[in-house]
This record gives structure tokens, sequence and C-alpha cells, in this order.
DNA sequence: TGCGGAATTTGTAACGATACATATGGAGGT
DNA sequence: ACCTCCATATGTATCGTTACAAATTCCGCA
């Protein structure tokens, strides 16, 4: 038997509606349904969109028909007339995606477009290329209605080029930029500043934290509520030069065994994320101290991992569902029309 | 200022040409380049096409208008005229994302799909509703020209619609049926068979098996190389009861505890997956168990993550990067028409 | 009887691209 | 000079949908 069935690209679609109608084998469309109720096209395309200038009668008639051939509009169709394509695009970066980040973020979204017209595609986007490539990609060649993303930058190229060309979007993070936009955020000063009051409340005298990339907006957050604690308290503090959140395990693991076998080695540290907070663990390991006695540690946690990580260690919560959630919702709204930009700006917290 | 500003949907997109022509401020269409040039929009569309009907010299000048004004055809035409999207789908359960699974498998997807017309495009399925209806959806309403996805069932109702209608596919793991269809699959059985002997060299005398759920074929896969390996052997075992691969980790952990206090308890565990490969460590280590003196342990690994879990523990590794990357070769071959299937199924080993 | 106008329905044109059939123009043969 | 034929370019119809303008029906009322 070949694999091979479709010669020039435009087959029958013999697919029809799973059970019913056995009669036409071709994709039912508009014109099926004129034929069948004795309508015009137009008709029936207005009564499908409940369309209150036609008889209630024969709303409800074309209706019936519709589901009884078990019609579904054609996207490419819809999408070429109205310019509208009934999709919101995520674009996530796949470091993002390691340990479950976008995974929670993603169940949020799709939980809240369910029972909407639109349906959730995520693009994937890899770090060596600009950001702002699959933006502009997506939107030159209006491959959703809305966008969603993150790793915002105080200066975010996405975020200037979204608002000029006025196209929905909701970014996770925020920025610096005198125009207001619709973001979700979590609160990383706030993470960071009880993170650092919870190791000194447990008697670290040395902080050492661990930032995300100088781009992101989050850096300076996370930055400020750790520097804000441990002035507060007069205590000596380190911030990991040379690595970074982004950094490979590995990477961070050798750097922070390498700090912990000098003079004056931390014993409180921060992690803004799960990869670096196994990478400190397996680094205080491998130099036999022990974590809780020598060395204390705090993390940001998105899954579950630390549930089964031992020892147990510190950690608050980030709620990605949640956000993903209140992101879609935003982007609704935001596609809707109105709305104030005020009330579609959100800094979730610890 | 207002946040609306689509008050009909079709808005004139104001976007263009990232620099050049400030002229027009409409995106170009063929339209645009055909009263460049002079020439009729048929000829443009062809000498795109490099239709070698097309005056050698017409293509080329041509190609420069196009490139001059930036123009990018509209997909949504394309795909209404050809039935053609470049969209390729793949179908995620987010079980799989956890830990990088997905990650790592759209990483090598990409790489390959890089240079083609062809865009990844992730539809995120959650099991709360079939596995089919995501397929289903997708060929309904063409949304893509080939479709990937994993979690394959020994009868699995995806290959068999998607073989009925002819789509185009590829997925992950193999079934039972008697057509021949695409795939790629890692050896499960002899990853389960390579552990199993590892644990019995290292000095194991009871081994216990954590199978992913009874539906996927893997499981039987699995199942397998670890019986005969212990048969071989002669060796005590075990396969987990009520628990799988895909239980919550804290499940998995008190079922392991549990089973762990009673009499007879395993020495050597085999865990398909990471979650389940955390969740017995947190349990050996709350008993007061070591890994690696009281019980061992080996852990199909698909991320980095046990490159810094400590103690170190025993991994074999699925390049699902690898797999990914050739099941987007292979779904290019299968739509591109030609290639026997035989040529379109592989199984990946250790 | 006929007319304004509400309530419905219909026709036509477009969105941007491509398949197919047809037209144009000039070189070459008789 | 006429016709053929090849190389090249053009016209027209179409994919399925929707916006807009126009047409039809039917009613009450002067």
């Amino acid at each position: 038997m070949s694999l091979d069935d479709a010669e020039d690209g435009r087959q029958p679609n013999a697919v029809g509606p799973s059970t019913s109608n056995p009669g036409s084998h071709r994709k039912p469309t508009l014109k099926t349904i004129a034929e069948l109720t004795g309508l015009a096209v137009t008709t029936v395309s207005r009564a499908l969109g409940d369309d209150p200038l036609i008889a209630r009668e024969t709303r409800q008639r074309v209706q019936a028909a519709a589901a009884q051939v078990g019609y579904l509009p054609d996207r490419a169709a819809q999408r070429l007339r109205t310019g509208r394509t009934n999709v919101i695009s995520l674009v996530l970066d796949p470091h993002e995606e390691i340990l479950g980040y976008g995974t929670s973020m993603i169940r949020g979204m799709t939980a809240t477009l369910r029972g909407t017209p639109y349906h959730l595609v995520i693009t994937p986007h890899f770090s060596d290329t600009p950001q702002i490539d699959p933006v502009r990609h997506i939107v030159r060649n209006r491959m959703a209605d809305g966008i969603l993303f993150s790793r915002t930058e105080p200066s975010d190229e996405r975020v200037k080029f979204l608002m000029e060309t006025g196209f929905p979007f909701v970014c996770h993070g925020r920025t610096e930029l005198a125009t207001p936009h619709p973001y979700v955020d979590y609160d990383n000063y706030r993470f960071t500043y009880e993170a650092a009051k919870k190791l000194i409340a447990s008697g670290c005298r040395r902080l050492f934290i661990i930032l995300p990339p100088e781009r992101f907006t989050f850096h300076q957050h996370m930055r400020h509520g750790f520097m804000t604690a441990v002035r507060e308290e007069g205590i000596g503090f380190e911030i990991a030069q040379g690595i970074t959140l982004d950094s490979k395990a590995d990477a961070v693991r050798d750097h922070v065994a390498e700090r912990l076998a000098r003079a004056d080695p931390p014993d409180g540290f921060i992690c803004g994320g799960e990869v670096s907070a196994m990478a400190v663990m397996s680094a205080t390991h491998d130099l036999g101290l022990e974590i809780g006695r020598d060395v204390r540690l705090v993390a940001k946690q998105t899954s579950g991992l630390f549930d089964q990580v031992r020892p147990r260690i510190e950690t608050i919560y980030e709620d990605l569902s949640e956000a993903g959630r209140l992101m879609a919702s935003m982007l609704l709204k935001r596609m809707a029309g109105a709305a104030p930009v005020s009330e579609l700006q959100a800094v979730l917290t610890v």
C-alpha cells in the first residue's frame, strides 16, 4: 500500500461528521446548508451568527440543519475574510518549560480559554534568535489575534512593537516603559525580601543570591528586595557574578562549590529557580556540607519538585497556573475592546 | 488613550516591512507587486514560485520587487486556496512536559523544520478529555498538514483515525495494529532489561519496578524487558500495583515507603521516569535508608536533572531531542508523498 | 386601491492566492 | 506571405466566508 494519496494538495476531505449524514462525503459548507434549507448563503451565515434581523424561526431551522450535517466554519475562509484567527499565541522560551514552568501556566490559560472561540497555540522560541522575531512573525502574518509572552525586559522590544501596532497582548512581567500596558507579574521583590528575612531569622550571617540575567526586569525586583532586607538587617551579602538563573546547572554548581571552598563562605542561599536550587544543593553536598545546619537555602518553587527533594528545603511558591488564568482573561478583555489598562495589570504576591 | 482600535475586525495592518519602503502603508500583496512591475497577478504568483515557464529574467525582477516591499504571502489565503497550512501540530500532554520532556523533543523538531516552510505549533491536551479530540479537531478544521504525538497505545484511536483519513502523522511509540505506520520509539524493553541487569550485577536480590499506565504500549515493553531479565537471573521481583509513572509524586512516595516498611523489602528499583525516581529517593531517605548501600535505583533520564541530584544514582539516557528530530524528518518525508513506511519506522536504543 | 415602511431575505463583491485555460508575439519552415 | 509552434504572459474562476447594498414580502392605513 502506498503512503501517497495527496497528489496535488486539494483533497476532498473525506472526514465528514463523525457519524451522522452518510450522504454527501464532502465537508459541509454554508452552501450545503443553503441548499438543504432553500435559503441564500448569506442568510445562513447570519442565521448561524444569531443575527436578530433574521427571523427567530429561520435561525433555529438553520442551526438545526447545521448541527445535523455537522457543519463547522472553515477557519481559513473566516480568517481571510475577517482578519481574525481565533488563535492566541503563547511565545515560550524553552528555558521556561523546564521543570514545568510552562505546564502550569499553560494549564491556567487553556482553562480560561475553554468555552471561548479561542485556541491556545504555543510558539516555541529559542534564545539564539532575537526575542522579537516570533512576535513580529505572528503580527506580520496575523497568525493570532493576541499574544502572551514572558521574560519581560525593562525596555522590552516586543512590548514597544506591540503597542505601536496596537496588537493585543499581555506579558508576564513588567517593563519600565512610560505608556502603561497589560501585564501579570509575580512579586519578586517580596519573594527575595521574605527569603532573606527567613534566612536571617534562622541565623544566617552571610547571604548569597543568584539572580536572573540582568536584562530581565525581575532581575531588578529580586535584587531590590534582597538588598532591602540585607540592609535592614545589616548583614553580609554576595550577589553571584558570572552565573544567573539561566546558567547551566553544572556551571552554577561549580561556581557555588568554588565559592564555598574560599574564605568567609556564605551560609544562606536564595535561588529564584528550581534548576539553580538543585545545583546549589549538589554543590553543598559534594563539599560535605549539610543543608539546614552548615548552610540554608530558600528557593522559589513553581512545580512539586521540592516536595520530593531531600533534605527538605524552604520554598516560596509562585502560582503560575493562576498567572496563566489571569493573563488569558486579561487578553480576552483586551481583545474585546474596552477595559481600561489599569484593570489589566496585576502583581500576584507570595 | 483608549485600548480600542479594532472596531470591526479588519484593520489596515499598519505593520509593513520593518524598515524599507515608507510609501504604501498597506500590507503588500501580489497585487502590489503586480502594479509595481507592470505584470499580471498570475505572473507574479508564478514568478515567485520560480515556475520555469516564466522567463528567468522576469522571475528575478519579480523576486527582487517582492523582497524590496517585504512581501510575505498571506497564509490564510494560501490555505483557503490550496488546503495547505504549512503547520505541523504537536499534540502534547502536559504530563510529558514535566522535567523537560517536551522541551528537548520540541528542540529537535524545530531544528529539523528550520529552513522548511513548516511551523511547529503545540496543541496542549489535558487528560480529562479523550486523546482523540484534539486530533479530530486538527484534521476536521485542517489546522495542520501533519500531526506528531506520543503516549501511543497498542490499539491507538488516533493512529486508526489518521490512517483511515490518510492524514500524515508520526507518533512516538508503537502500536499493535496490523497496518504499518510511521513511528519513532525508544527501546524501552532494552531499558528495563539493562536496568535490571545492572541492579542484579551490583548485588540486588529483589527488584521493584514502577511501570507506565497499562494502556500505553510501552508498558508492555518495559514489563517484558524487566521480566526477561529477572527470569534469566532467577531473582525476586515486584511490579508496583496501584501506582504508575503518571501517578502523583506523593502517591508514589507513600506507596514505596509503605512497601519498604513491610517484610522482604525490595533492594533495587527501576523507574521509567524522573518524577517517580525522585519519589523513590524521598521515600528511601525518609525511612533512613541509604541509596547505593541499602537500596539501589536505576532511572530513565531525559533531562539533566539527575546530574544535580544527590546521592547520585544510576541513569539510562533517552535522547528525546534525537527522537524529535527523527519524527519531524519522517513527517516531512511522509507529507512529501513517497517513502515506503518501512523507512519511516525507528526504534532508538540505549 | 395604493403607498410608506418595517421585517425579512437576497445578491454582489470582496479578502489574497492559485489552477487552468487562453491569449500574445515572434522565430522558423514551406 | 502564410501558417505552425514554442516561449511567455494574461484572464477567469474559485476556495468559504462576511460586509454592504439592494430587493422582496407583507402589513396597516389613508
